[in-house]
Parts: C-alpha cells; sequence; structure tokens
DNA sequence: AAGAAAAAATAAACTAGTTTAATAAATTAT
DNA sequence: ATAATTTATTAAACTAGTTTATTTTTTCTT
C-alpha cells in the first residue's frame, strides 16, 4: 500500500482539498522507483513528467564542453524535481537528472496535469505557489553566486542543505557550489584549523 | 488618457478575458511614476505592490558588507519587477529596487490582488506561468553562474538583454555579471581586439 | 558653457580559485 | 574479502578575476 501523506500533507500547506478531490489528485500520480545513478532525463529529452520525491536525492546538472558536471539543483524528500521547461513547452531538456541515492517519487504526466489543472483549478494556485516559492529561493542563490566567496557559499549549503552533506560526496557539492573538488577540500580544511 | 495594452496584450499571452473582466483588472492598477535614483523599495521595507513596467528600467540589488551593490535582476518594459517574497509573505525586503531611468508601471498592491485572484481565478493561472518562465530563466542564470567564464557570461547578457547595453552604465553590468567594473573594461577590450 | 561628479580605461601588484599530478582513503563491485 | 574504481587530500605552479591608484572620458548639475 503506497503512502500519499506527504504529499497530500504538502499540498495541504496551499490549498484546502475535500476527500474526492484528494483521490482525484492521487488517482493521476504514478509510483516510481529510480536506482541510484539511474537516469530521469537526459540532455535532448522530452521531461514528460514533474517528480515528487518521497525518498531519496536527485540531482539536476549540465556537463560542460569539457564534460565537467555543473548541478543546478539537488531534490530531497517532500520537493519536486523536475524540468519544468522541457515539460512545459514540450521541448527537449536542457538538462540532465539522477539519482544520488536510491529514490522514490509519484510522477505527475503532462496529461495528468493539465486535467488536474482543468478539473481543480485550485491546483493553479498550488503550482503558483511552488514555482513562486522556489523563484525566491534561486533568487536568494543567484544572489550568494555573485556577492559571496565560495567559503561563504560553502557555510550557507551547510544551513539550507543540513541533512546532504553526510548523504552526499564532497564532489556533488563543490559542483553546486560552482568550484572545484580540490579547492572545497582545502576550504574545510581551512575552516576546521580554526 | 493612461495605454494599457501593453499589460493586457501581457496578461492575454496566458489567459483570456472578456471585457468586465479586462475592465475590473484594469480597475485594480494604479498608475505610478519613478524618477531616476528613486526607490521602489529598500531594504527592511515591507514592499506592498508588484509592478509592472510599461517604460524605463528598474534594478533589485543587495548591498554587501562593503556596500558593493549586486544587480540580482534588471526589469524593463513589458516585466514585473518587485520582491514577491516580501510582497507575499508581509516580510521585511531584501532586497532594494530603484530606477536607472526614468521609469513608469501600473502598480498592483497585495489587497487588490487577492480581490484579483479571488474574482478571476484565471489569474492564478497567469501568475503561475509567469513565475514559471522566471524560475526557468533564473535556473539558466545559476547554470551560467557556476559554470561559465566572466566572458562568457557577458556575451549571454548582450544576448538576453540587447537593448541594455546602451542603456545603463557598464558598473551596472558587471554588477549583475558577478565582477568588478575594472575587469569588465578589461574583458571589452580583450574582446574587441580579437 | 563650466564645473563637479561619476564612470571608464589602464596598469601593476595581488589573491581566490584552478589545474595538474601524486598519494591516501573510502566505496563499489565481484 | 579483494580488487577495482571513485573520492578526498595535499602540494605546487598557474590564471582568472580583484584591488588600489592614476588618468581620461562621459554625464550630470547649475
Amino acid at each position: 500500500m503506497l503512502n500519499y501523506d506527504l504529499i497530500l500533507k504538502n499540498v495541504n500547506k496551499h490549498i484546502q482539498l475535500n476527500k474526492e478531490e484528494k483521490e482525484f489528485f492521487i488517482s493521476l500520480l504514478h509510483h516510481k522507483f529510480i536506482k541510484r545513478k539511474d537516469f530521469l532525463c537526459r540532455l535532448g529529452e522530452y521531461s514528460k513528467s514533474e517528480n515528487f520525491i518521497i525518498k531519496g536525492c536527485l540531482r539536476t546538472y549540465t556537463l560542460d564542453e569539457n564534460g565537467v558536471e555543473h548541478i543546478i539543483a539537488f531534490g530531497i524528500e517532500d520537493w519536486w524535481a523536475g524540468d519544468p521547461y522541457s515539460f512545459l513547452t514540450n521541448s527537449p531538456s536542457n538538462y540532465y537528472i539522477d539519482a544520488l541515492e536510491d529514490t522514490e517519487v509519484f510522477q505527475i504526466s503532462k496529461e495528468n496535469l493539465e486535467n488536474l489543472l482543468e478539473t481543480i483549478p485550485k491546483f493553479e494556485r498550488y503550482y503558483r505557489i511552488l514555482f513562486q516559492n522556489a523563484y525566491v529561493a534561486q533568487q536568494k542563490r543567484i544572489n550568494q553566486n555573485i556577492s559571496f566567496s565560495a567559503e561563504q557559499r560553502y557555510l550557507e549549503f551547510l544551513q539550507k542543505f543540513p541533512s546532504l552533506e553526510q548523504r552526499i560526496s564532497q564532489k556533488q557539492i563543490s559542483s553546486y557550489l560552482g568550484i572545484t573538488p580540490v579547492f572545497l577540500s582545502m576550504l574545510k580544511k581551512k575552516i576546521s584549523t580554526r
């Protein structure tokens, strides 16, 4: 029996649903298991679902011309992950999304989302608030990227994702911060001997 | 007589309104003139409106501990500007917003926006799409901040804001890019002698 | 139109972060 | 459990971007 508590609680933070609405919403979700290192989406593919993470950790990243990964976003429990641009405009994705841990998600397909938004327009509000919050969080990150030193960004990262430091490798963290793994190692040493 | 064509056309890109709806929407807007160098919002203040720019140019920025400005966003004609976080959560703003040119906006207050979203729920969809697009654009900028050189970011800036290079000072551009004015000057020279 | 203020250019010394390479430690796979 | 692979550490040479200072150019103000 699947547990929908987490996603329903998440929705319930922003909009109120009655029993039938909850059941309809749940009926549109598809449960999926993504093994560590498996891809949810690759560059150039069409991202056909948005994904609510109930367990595990996903990363959204790009590859530059030298084959170096740059992590745009982490996704953990109680978050949505996906490529909204590809999903919503039916265009090839600019990102790779894969799993850093064995991960479980509820997927909603484009057709089902459209159905949902038409049937229960309150969900427009839910997604509006979600994107709004994501926008605000990204604005903060942009500010830090253009005005903080690498050390300050690392310390902020630890605040923002307290659980992640133990769960993922330093390499992933450095990629998210926009620095090399070597330099992050140097920073950590500098911080600890202080 | 004020001209509402630009804002109505903008709304019309995403949702369809009938005559009464248009009139109701317009009735909620307040026209405001912001002189160059005047502030729409300061750090710690409550941002009481979202602002649709019909003419001019706004910037959203922070000041770091050394008093250096860091530009989070530019706003030009046909764009919304504001601090959604402060606006929507009634909390003090983290940003300064001021005018780089004499600017005209249509403002919508929080009360009026709430009224609008209740009266014409389609506007939830409009704002959802707006935030979604803004989110996607920011994601792209984050990618460039963590993976591009300053020169690449500058060239991308020229693509993204072709009109702005002539309209604002190099200092503003360097601040947006996250580099010093001195270094931008060096970059431009390097690019031109090539 | 003149004077004041701000922005841009240039140069030189500097530093935060990179690169490369070698070694050690931790994870993963068989 | 062992071997293989990946990740982290350390060090040293390097470079992209900063800082400070001076001069020139542009813009703003009266």
